[in-house]
DNA sequence: AAAAATCTGTTGTAATTACAACAAAAATGT
DNA sequence: ACATTTTTGTTGTAATTACAACAGATTTTT
């Protein structure tokens, strides 16, 4: 545990929590650390979360299973995201999602209800604590938006260059690179990925974009 | 106001807050309100939100305007939903929506930088508050997630029974009652309208479903 | 109650996309 | 350094979807 303290200390949820108070916030919330191997499921659709999670290394996949067969990858998360935030406020409601281990990963976990009644201790780490999980809540809620805006669009050309401007302006730099390869992208943005490669290479070739493995650049930014 | 306060305290909002209770904390908000006409807008894309607002009368639809021409229809939100709840724990972010108003509206309005710093004062009421506002944010987060799933389907086909089934769930019955007509619901799954008119009369005829406006009855059921 | 406007279902056609199959390139393992 | 596996790009074809145009039904207005 030790030997992530100084890295949860950078969390988003812990930001601006002092590292000795970390440590007892640690011990309250009775954390503890498990080891995933890819594929393994953290949460299972349906499940009653009552704990809080912290990617410590490694990936994750957030996957909507459909009574209809398919199954979706919602979101892929990385190092110090949180997953089930959202799922722990709502108590005794099943989890409409699973979270699966992508790369072989290390997660944190947190028991919230141990220290029950939020808020009741209004010391001031709680309410940044508090805060924090409002900002998280809804950072979630706006990359969602943004999905539904990038998976929204009428045509692969449109959803790409939505997505790739979208992605510009996080990075604000015409320049950026991808956190999916080729496969995820064409997953996340729900379309064929031979289809999107052959856009991508029209694109490229009509000069608008250019791109090298993960790394793009937009030419003529809106 | 006054007119309202029995309505709001049934709000997802105030929910379990005593009617004296909630005219001190709408006093101690700056509560206001405005009635909207169709068309107008109440939040535009891009303005830095500091207020909440609850929609007391009409409907509001959360819109989406991309770079790339289109405006997509996120949400269409009904009497007592909150508007931006989201938006103002991320203090100073621009909105990354619109919220236009669908049918003449009467929208509460709230500033919650009033009483600055939430959860320094103690009492149980703004215990309940916040704990009402984290269920309300997880709430928005599963029905996006909700919208991905139905949208993320690959034919119309199943966007229609991934939606219906959605319903059906939540109405814990297989007979129910949508909330968008026919082009909304199309807009909503981000499908031809004509397209989806055709599917379900298929699905009418298949013995999948049955409908009359919008009343709908899901016959195989998952 | 008639007229106008809106909503819904139906059809054919053109455009877009998914899919399959394969080749080239890159990454990985031995 | 070679072999193997994975990733990416390309192409043709089949299937799906959007679009336009229209008719019938329903709602709203006059």
């Amino acid at each position: 545990m030790e030997k992530y303290l100084s890295k949860i200390k950078k969390s988003p949820l812990f930001l601006g929590i002092t590292e000795e108070e970390l440590s007892r916030m640690l011990n309250c919330f009775g954390a503890s650390i498990k080891k995933y191997e890819t594929g393994e499921m953290i949460i299972r659709q349906g499940d009653v979360v009552s704990k809080i999670y912290m990617i410590l290394e490694g990936s994750v996949y957030i996957e909507k299973d459909s009574y209809w067969g398919r199954r979706i990858i919602v979101q892929k998360l990385n190092e110090l995201n949180n997953i089930a935030l959202g799922l722990v406020a709502s108590r005794n409601a099943e989890s409409s999602i699973s979270a699966v281990c992508h790369k072989s990963a290390t997660i944190l976990a947190l028991n919230f209800n141990k220290c029950s009644s939020m808020c009741t201790n209004a010391c001031s780490h709680h309410v940044s604590l508090i805060q924090n999980m409002f900002k998280i809540l809804s950072k979630e809620n706006i990359e969602l938006l943004e999905k539904i805006e990038n998976i929204s669009q009428k045509s692969i050309r449109d959803k790409l260059l939505t997505f790739l401007s979208n992605e510009s302006m996080k990075n604000k730099s015409s320049s950026f690179e991808i956190n999916f390869n080729r496969q995820e992208l064409a997953d996340y943005l729900n379309i064929d990925r031979s289809a999107m490669s052959f856009e991508m290479s029209k694109l490229k070739s009509e000069g608008l974009i250019d791109f090298e493995k993960n790394k793009f650049t937009l030419f003529e930014l809106p």
